[in-house]
RNA sequence: CGGGGCGUAGCGUAGCCCGGUAUCGCGCCUGGUUUGGGACCAGGAGGUCGUCAGUUCGAAUCUGGCCGCCCCGACCA
């Protein structure tokens, strides 16, 4: 029936299928490509927004939002990142429908109403952003400008997959206009940071941070920098990314500003953004074969409260007692749910909770109040403990910090464990096809040989990872010389 | 857009080869017994078999068109 999950080892894109459907976060709408995020989904997303809009906030931006449409000729202001998203865009070529003459209830779009400019739906904003910040600036008075959106992107993508692939996804969007290119260089360094940060403390998933190739580079950007995490599979999920965009988007939408010294000159710009492709990878960092397992930090849910009762009156003295407990936890900022149906077992629950990876689960029986105890459960590791009530307000809170540590050494283990140092290709296609992970190795730095390898392999190139210590190495492929290693996987 | 597969109740499916008005499980509703790791019994509701056309006395089943979905490629955060 329905609630076994595959397993992780048998098949694991089925898993991470089943799973983001069991636990209840999203499933694909009927409509083309396009994903329904259900309620308990979107509270991690909630959970995530708060954390990053904090963040934002401290390093001293500030929100607003602009429009979904961009006109065409906007769009293609910027040539490079017109070209890198020409293939994937939504275009809205009429403003009007009419009934049908020859078919009856249904209805055409009327042809009357052809815009005179199409309508791309954004597939990201630097475009609308940048011509409205040339209507805003004017003197490096007015720099920086540290802006962020909150928004939702279409990408009409050929094939999609829950959370790390649709055609449209919520994301943000940070983009900064600045007087010197070091001050954006450093703002495309800053939020990087913030991204590694919150990937780390908030999701606990250790994250790489590096910088794209040529290839791979954001259209219109002069550098990319990303983030890389490693999945359960082994594969990396790139969960974040940050670009400097030296003054493309200011030359292309005409963008100056008045210096100290009264002279007319391009801004600096840079755009970062972090998806809801951070939920498949928060899902794909942690879980088991039993279910979700989130870190305390970004769970909707931090404890679960399951009575064990025969009769009301049970149920009633129990609830009295969960009431105070809940409400201690509460007052120290945790998120608790009394789960106090009476048409299910308690180990229905016990694996539902479990499937939906709530951090820490408390049981309390006729049993737990004759002795002033309760029983304690966390996910991560599954163990159970006896704990007394009394000690519940300073137990708790330590055991969710535990978790938090927990996952996040567990995944860094694991990253270990998986990251391998190659020095010749046939090593290289060994350990990919073998053992999968993250592979260091020489590159030659070409897009030649990048894209060979790619082909050959079907890893990617990457990152060059920022704290990568200078080694001098020949390139696995080409045995040109080589002065780093880089990092190769297959990639979501 | 190429290659493969599928479309039957809210979900998962059997039936299709060999035509006779649809099977089973989960879920749902009612009543009862249960409840410390995924309960059980009894009764009940729920289906234009993706869609349109054709063949036929008769189509879930055969034929053709269309639509949609999934998997593998190409593309991608």
């Amino acid at each position: 029936m329905g609630k076994e999950l595959t397993s992780r080892s048998e098949n694991y894109s089925q898993w991470y299928n089943d799973l983001v459907k069991k636990a209840d976060l999203a499933e694909n709408s009927d409509v083309r490509g396009c994903m329904v995020i259900k309620p308990y989904g979107y509270s991690i997303w909630e959970k995530m927004q708060q954390a990053l809009d904090k963040m934002f906030k401290e390093t001293g931006h500030v929100n607003a939002y602009f429009p979904l449409f961009v006109p065409k000729s906007m769009f293609e202001a910027e040539e490079k990142n017109a070209e890198g998203f020409a293939k994937e865009c939504a275009i809205v070529t009429h403003y009007r429908l009419k009934t049908d003459p020859n078919n009856k209830g249904k209805l055409i779009v009327d042809p009357e109403a052809k815009l005179e400019e199409e309508l791309v739906v954004r597939p990201t904003s630097e475009a609308i952003i940048w011509s409205t910040y040339k209507k805003w600036i004017q003197s490096y008075r007015d720099l920086p400008l540290l802006i962020n959106q909150w928004a939702n992107v279409v990408r009409w993508e050929m094939r999609t997959r829950l959370f790390l692939r649709t055609a449209e996804f919520l994301w943000q969007e940070g983009h900064t206009a600045h007087a010197t290119a070091n001050e954006a260089v450093k703002e495309t360094e800053q939020m990087l940071d913030v991204y590694a940060e919150f990937a780390e403390t908030f999701m606990a998933m250790p994250v790489i941070k590096g910088k794209k190739s040529d290839g791979e580079r954001f259209p219109g950007a002069i550098d990319t920098y990303c983030i890389e995490a490693m999945m359960q599979d082994g594969k990396a999920l790139q969960a974040g990314t940050s670009h400097f965009l030296g003054q493309n988007f200011a030359k292309a939408f005409n963008v100056q500003f008045t210096n100290k010294e009264g002279k007319l000159e391009l801004v600096w710009g840079t755009s970062w953004g972090v998806s809801t492709r951070l939920i498949g990878g928060l899902i794909m960092a942690h879980s088991d074969d039993d279910g979700l397992i989130l870190p305390p930090k970004l769970a909707p849910i931090h404890v679960v409260i399951v009575p064990i009762f025969r009769s009301d009156e049970e149920l009633i003295k129990i609830s009295t007692k969960v009431e105070e407990i809940a409400s201690s936890l509460r007052k120290q900022g945790y998120s608790v749910k009394f789960d106090n149906r009476d048409n299910l077992k308690p180990g229905f629950k016990f694996a539902e909770w479990e499937l939906k990876g709530v951090p820490v689960r408390i049981a309390i029986g006729p049993r737990d109040l004759e002795n002033r105890t309760i029983e304690v459960a966390r996910r991560d590791t599954k163990e159970k403990q006896v704990m007394k009530m009394d000690d519940v307000a300073t137990a708790i809170p330590k055991l969710l910090d535990d978790i938090q540590a927990n996952i996040y050494e567990k995944a860094l283990k694991f990253r270990s464990e998986k990251t391998t140092k190659v020095d010749s290709y046939d090593e290289f296609k060994k350990v990919l096809d073998e053992k999968g992970g993250f592979v260091l190795a020489h590159w030659d730095g070409t897009a030649e040989t990048e894209t060979i390898i790619k082909e050959e392999t079907k890893a990617t190139f990457r990152c060059i990872p920022l704290d990568a210590s200078a080694e001098a190495g020949t390139c696995i492929y080409s045995g040109k010389p080589s002065t780093k290693r880089v990092v190769f996987a297959r990639a979501y």
